[in-house]
DNA sequence: TTATTATATTGCAATATTACGATTAAATTA
DNA sequence: TAATTTAATCGTAATATTGCAATATAATAA
């Protein structure tokens, strides 16, 4: 086994799932406030700034970039990264609607 | 190696990570919105519910709980799950304060 | 007491994630 | 052209997660 079941989950549930799968590594929280914390982000800045070796930065990085948080502008010998607004914004709405399901809880205990 | 590296990460990086991970599979972001929609909630419930085994969804309750998120009154022969109030709204102002870096973006591409 | 019911725990197999050294690819510089 | 620089990719080891059958636990019902 070990494969999550996601058919059985409705596309909403997955879509949170997959964007907070993203968040759920500090080295991809790092990176991500790092980013907004540059007015350019090169991938070589985050090896010096987070103290994990270049390869995994790289994969780190090809995540954020998979589920479509960040995007990358290939430059001469450099990438230069930033957040894909469009993406997190809808990021952003998915989760912080999920979030505020509690306004509607009637807890019991 | 396969070992996260938490000791390099600020506290709060960490913290959004952990919350995060919990949120990071459709099973748990199902179970919780079940638990918002119940005014009470059995575990017998999500496994009618959800279309996963017994035993997984009480992994998945375990986890939900020792993170914080949920919490349990032993009943009779059933047990009732609820929001933690206060740790979920500590997780909320976390995630969404995180979400809300967006608006110091200054980006390039 | 002996089923029965409901949930937790254990053990294990399958898969995923994390990390990094080594290598590759591609542009820049000497 | 030959080194150098920078980031991606490959391969692999270590660890974590997911899922479930089987079992344990504990209260209720017969």
């Amino acid at each position: 086994m070990g494969l999550t079941k996601s058919e059985i989950f409705t596309e909403e549930q997955n879509q949170i799932a997959s964007i907070a799968k993203a968040f759920a590594h500090p080295a991809r929280v790092a990176i991500l406030q790092h980013i907004f914390n540059s007015s350019t982000c090169i991938c070589g800045d985050l090896v010096d700034e987070i103290g994990l070796a270049q390869a995994t930065i790289s994969q780190h990085l090809r995540e954020l970039k998979n589920i479509g948080l960040i995007k990358g502008n290939i430059e001469p010998t450099s990438v230069c990264y930033c957040i894909d607004e469009d993406n997190w914004a809808n990021a952003k709405d998915l989760i912080s609607q999920f979030l505020d399901y509690e306004s509607k809880k009637t807890n019991c205990c």
